[in-house]
DNA sequence: ATTAATTCTACTTGTTTTATAGAATTAGTT
DNA sequence: AACTAATTCTATAAAACAAGTAGAATTAAT
């Protein structure tokens, strides 16, 4: 499951790929178009530009806009960002590996093959979907 | 990602079914076979017999059994058990459904969608693999 | 009776999630 | 230069959840 935090900062991204070509939004007028706490909105935002989703113009007049083309922002790029792995477990994941403390070996354990596989078609699905590809529907 | 519960859980199922038809397996030799702290293996294990994957004998020569065949449980049914539901927000589940709280109405949310391409993606890879499948490897 | 297993309920401990608070900084406007 | 309104930064709080522990009660074989 998503948490709020990933499910707010698409929310955020959906609304800014749907502003014109150039506007800077207010953290504020996010936070009310899209229903989310603006203190909350804010810390999610920052997190977003560390990633290099979006950027902003501090001051007075100042905002939020999209630096990345929501043709590329995919629903993979923004639950590692925030949620971390996409696999089931760690020791199935590819960005966010790690073996199992509680198996001997990695190639006798059961399970891993088979969580190999589910990633492999739940991250096909998620990196097909884009902020542009959820706005057109 | 998969809590440890459901990890365990898995882990103590391929223990069981790899065991001849008709063992009945303590929970001290499980939590040693499958490196599962017992206590929290015991409570685990209800779970399961609550869910009608396995059974148990009481008293002295007990333990824990399958009662359901190795290749009908599918690791969809697992993590609905202890995990809960499958897609990544309860507007987009089957088993789980809830309304959003934060959407004004679901038709107008450009998330749901997108996020029940993924379920459906993701479900039909975990229901294809099964205890016996995952033994099979 | 004794023994060894499951069953039940409660509790603990630590981490993560979901925020909130408030001061500091930045930059446009008057 | 002062004012205003925005982002930025750091800390904190409260609630929920995860992971595991404790111990007594029950059950059934010997």
């Amino acid at each position: 499951m998503l948490s709020q935090k990933t499910k707010y900062a698409l929310k955020a991204l959906l609304y800014l790929a749907q502003q014109e070509e150039g506007f800077i939004a207010k953290t504020m007028d996010i936070a009310e178009g899209a229903n989310i706490p603006k203190k909350f909105l804010e810390q999610i935002l920052l997190e977003l530009k560390r990633g290099h989703f979006v950027s902003s113009k501090q001051g007075k007049l100042g905002g939020y806009y999209l630096i990345k083309s929501k043709n590329e922002i995919t629903l993979a790029d923004i639950h590692r960002l925030f949620d971390g792995a996409i696999a089931l477990l760690p020791c199935a994941s590819l960005n966010f590996y790690e073996p199992c403390s509680d198996c001997k070996t990695e190639s006798e354990c059961l399970l891993r093959l088979g969580l190999i596989a589910i990633r492999e078609k739940t991250l096909s699905a998620m990196e097909s979907i884009t902020i542009a590809s959820l706005i057109k529907k």
